[in-house]
DNA sequence: AGCTGTGAATCCGTTCACAGCA
DNA sequence: TGCTGTGAACGGATTCACAGCT
């Protein structure tokens, strides 16, 4: 299965979430023209999108919804839970350590952060500690990602002790880019940067549209 | 200027990030390697990602820190400040209202929520009102970008709402596709879609080697 | 001599047309 | 017949080599 476009995985997770959807609103069968729509991409392109990972729907009928969930499911890796810390519990982290979003797929067992003050404190019943608790903490709880909600100046130092530590995946709020070593996997999550991009867009209409998004 | 890669905006944002940090250090003179090591892009990429909008350097030399940053921010759209309200005050929107980081290039004029228990909180001295009053404030505050931080399945309302009252980007935390007319810009912040790729990535890194990212 | 700026070449991702199967 | 699955064509983005200034 070489060769997949990373923009492809992103898309099959589009799609996992809207069979998700189909699924709990008790939709058995779909086709990659519905999914198409939902997703906003051409029917062509989820069809090639699957295919990067195998064929899972049937010719002349189209998906079964848990069938096709499940593989995509499978493929990301969304079939088992995985174990989530976050380091930095200012008001973002503090915001994201209650998101109800995550229970799906993913389990917070650990928040840590530098200050003192902040110690002690409880969020889902998982109390903040010490950054220095860290590589314990990741070895006992089997956590395998890390979410970094420090401010800018501290998010290396940060993604330095997660990698030390153990994390092989880092989802980085920071605006910075992280250096790390080729086997870690990072994902930004920068909003400031979907902000600026937004203001080039809105003075540039003609353009946006040209280029398609 | 026509044909710019919409993945080179994205660069642009970092580059500008970058110069505003070599700036605030006091250096004055970079160069196209520089700035790719930073980004970690190539060298061809930044200077290539520079000419679709024009020629900042001098040859032989490198770029002038300030005049670059300038040029990038002029580019951007951030040589002005944008006003922006944030829509579903949440724990994720509270968190977002608090951060510090919007204050270079974006200005908080409104906070909305339909929870009638949170109208009147205050965040930066700015008030939580219903979210009726959106289109009234658009017009007389100069609110030219929507930040959405509700729910998945109130996000496309919210969304309708924005267009109706003039808003002419959306930053969008809720996991959907939304659905806007194509002189509306707007960018994804979905950090669930973030976390759900590095589930892949982590069990494929072999992959996405191959994928480079 | 040195670093930027850019047309041309290459690479990669998306689109397409249609073959394959139910 | 109908919709999936996919090799081939296309087009857009990145890489490159070098021309152009200072």
């Amino acid at each position: 299965m070489a060769k997949v476009p990373s923009a492809a995985i992103s898309r099959l997770v589009t799609y996992l979430r809207i069979l998700e959807d189909l699924e709990a609103r008790g939709v058995n069968r779909t086709s990659s023209e519905q999914l198409s729509e939902e997703a906003q991409v051409t029917a062509f392109q989820v069809r090639k999108d699957l295919s990067y990972f195998g064929s899972y729907g049937t010719r002349g009928v189209g998906y079964t919804v848990p069938v096709l969930r499940r593989e995509l499911q499978q493929i990301l890796g969304l079939n088992r839970r995985w174990g989530l810390c976050i380091v930095g519990m200012g008001r973002l982290g503090q915001a994201l350590a209650d998101y109800p979003g995550f229970d799906e797929h993913f389990d917070l067992r650990g928040f840590f952060d530098i200050d003192p003050a902040k110690h002690g404190l409880s969020f889902r019943g998982v109390a903040v500690e010490a950054l220095e608790h860290l590589p314990r903490a990741v070895a006992e709880r089997r956590i395998e990602v890390g979410l970094i909600a420090v401010p800018a100046d501290s998010a290396q130092s940060v993604a330095d002790r997660m990698i030390d530590s153990g994390l092989r995946g880092i989802l980085n709020f920071a605006p910075v880019v992280l250096e790390v070593p080729k086997e870690v996997a990072v994902e930004n999550v920068d909003f400031l940067a979907g902000l600026s991009r937004l203001s080039f867009f809105i003075l540039n209409p003609r353009l946006r549209e040209e280029m398609i998004g």
